[in-house]
RNA sequence: GCCCGGGUAGCUCAGUCUGGUUAGAGCGCGGGGCUGUGGACCCCGAGGUCCCGGGUUCAAAUCCCGGCCCGGGCCCCA
């Protein structure tokens, strides 16, 4: 009690947590759950090392993921804690471990992977996964047969979720009918997917201010646009001359914005829904004049394709059908892009037959990790705060490939268990560890070796049960007893004991009977 | 890296703006009321370098500066 608790210099590093009891509990459960739906639809379970080395991951991630790594040296090499889990599957199918020949081989795997990133709400530095890799067809059906298994795993749970799908294939049809190199389709798909999800915040901070006007609100919108003036200044003032006159001229600078605050509601909303229109033109501008930088040097979007591309961001909706329709008006001049939307609606059918009814279709979606071929997904979960993504996947045809491996298409996503973890428990009613049936407690101290006896006896015929360990007396025993939730107390008393039998309370109605000890297991077992 | 919020008893926190005798509450813990009986009973008790360092002041948990740590958000993702 009188520890300095605060000369303790030893605690669990930033981003990392202990999960207590509860927390194991809980997580066991989600395990167990999703193990059941896995193994139904024919996976088996896999485990790969906790490290690997650090080329692995470096092979093909972009910067950032380079240095969010834990990384250390070791006498063979440069080695990395997994910062997720596909690499290393696909790592141990390229090695030839497994029978490619027998396919589609069907993977699952849970464990913990690691990232060195400033952690939040739901992210952790050392976190848990869970997911499937379906190695081996390339078809629809199997795109949709993996998507219907992530809902179907949430449904297991319990959980209410936002599906959204998108489909990296169609954007890199007309690309690749436009003759742009595989690694700017890369780069302007993760581009797109930031582009994204900045015009999202937006209409966010539009919305928001109708609602709460506040200061703090107006700094954070003021800090947001700040960069986005800061660059239209100088592009203007840069005048390069590859750049259209008439583009830059679109971008004009706004001074309002440094003073919000002066500013009402609706004309601070005016400026928003004009900074949409000139972040897609900056971003134009970077992939078609400034080019974008990849391993052979900065290579350029033709303009026709980058605006294209801009209309893809419209190009969402719950309603699937309808995207698909104006999705073939976008992208009619290029047969690529066609084909990928007839499969497209070919998925959509399939996902229909398995259930898989309400989704956004959103073909702006880009998922920012680069090796993304077809299909990919994402899955919210409300209510968690920043971090509501629970889920996300999608197609790697070339990633097996890439690792040296056999040319195999692969699906595949994973889970945040963490994640998981948070959003079963927001719901309050979630699964809590059981307390043992029976707490053996003796009415005096020369009695222990009795209670000692009588714990060994349901024990050994299986019945949970703790004895009284700290010499409480029968009335804090009792306490203890209620506080903890046991149903049974089996108390030792001296008389009774003597005469072979134990009284034992149902903690529930507070009535006690007395029990011969050799009826004491039968007993219990028959009010079970 | 940037923007918020926080650090006071084992736990959850009040007190801080408006500095002032022994720093509080609830829960938990220990004991008693009751030779051997719990749950919303009563009484008593233990338990604190008020995160660290410096400054202002007659006087600092409280005000100022610096640091450390934790949580939330931006970015990115699971």
């Amino acid at each position: 009690m009188k520890r300095e608790n605060r000369s303790l210099k030893l605690k669990a590093p930033r981003g990392t947590r202990d999960l207590l009891p509860e927390d194991m509990y809980l997580l066991r459960y989600i395990e167990d759950k999703l193990r059941g739906v896995f193994e139904r639809f024919g996976y088996a379970e896999v485990q790969t090392p906790i490290f690997e080395l650090f080329e692995l991951f470096a092979l093909r991630s972009g910067d950032e993921i380079r240095n969010s790594m834990f990384v250390f040296e070791t006498g063979e090499g440069e080695m990395a804690l997994r910062p997720e889990l596909t690499a290393p599957i696909c790592r141990l199918v390229a090695e030839g471990k497994i029978d490619v020949m027998t396919k589609p081989i069907k993977l699952y795997y849970i464990g913990r992977a690691f990232r060195y990133e400033e952690p939040q709400a739901g992210r952790y530095r050392e976190f848990w996964q869970a997911g499937i890799e379906l190695i081996g067809p390339r078809h629809p059906e199997a795109d949709a047969e993996v998507v219907s298994l992530a809902c179907i795993s949430l449904e297991e749970l319990d959980l209410k979720y936002n599906l959204e799908l998108g489909d990296v294939a169609v954007l890199r049809g007309y690309m690749t009918s436009k003759g742009v190199d595989y690694e700017v389709q890369n780069k302007v798909l993760s581009a797109l997917d930031h582009l994204r999800s900045r015009l999202r915040k937006l209409e966010v901070y539009s919305e928001l201010l109708l609602k709460e006007n506040d200061a703090h609100l107006l700094s954070e919108v003021k800090r947001f646009l700040y960069p986005i003036e800061l660059r239209k200044r100088r592009l203007r003032a840069k005048v390069e001359e590859n750049i259209p006159k008439e583009l830059i001229e679109r971008l004009e600078p706004d001074s309002r914005i440094y003073k919000l605050e002066e500013l009402r509601v609706d004309e601070v909303r005016e400026i928003l829904k004009r900074n949409t229109e000139d972040l897609k033109l900056m971003e134009i501008i970077s992939w078609c004049y400034e080019g974008l930088r990849t391993s052979m040097g900065t290579l350029k979007l033709p303009p026709d394709v980058g605006f294209k591309l801009l209309e893809a961001l419209k190009l969402k909706s719950i309603r699937a059908h309808e995207v698909l329709e104006d999705a073939k008006e976008v992208f009619k001049e290029s047969e690529e892009a066609l084909r990928e939307i007839e499969r497209l609606n070919e998925l959509i059918e399939y996902l229909d037959d398995l259930n898989v009814k309400s989704y956004v279709l959103d073909l702006g979606l880009a998922r920012g990790l680069e090796y993304y071929t077809g299909i990919v997904f994402e899955i919210h979960v409300m209510g968690l705060g920043a971090q509501s993504q629970v889920c996300g996947g999608g197609r790697y045809d070339r990633l097996i490939a890439e690792f040296g491996g056999p040319d195999i298409p692969s699906v595949g996503f994973a889970f945040g268990l963490d994640r998981l973890m948070l959003a079963l428990k927001m719901k309050e009613i979630y699964p809590k560890p059981s307390v043992p049936m029976v707490y053996v407690a003796p009415i005096s101290d020369d009695l222990r070796g009795a209670a000692l006896k009588i714990a060994a006896m349901l024990r050994n015929a299986g019945i949970a049960c703790e004895v009284e360990l700290m010499r409480r007396r029968i009335r804090r025993a009792l306490s203890f007893a209620n506080k903890r939730g046991f149903p049974f107390v089996i108390l030792i008393a001296p008389r009774e004991y003597q005469s072979g039998s134990v009284i034992i309370k149902d903690m529930m109605c507070g009535t006690q009977e007395l029990v011969s000890i050799k009826d004491v297991t039968d007993y219990l077992r028959s009010r079970k």
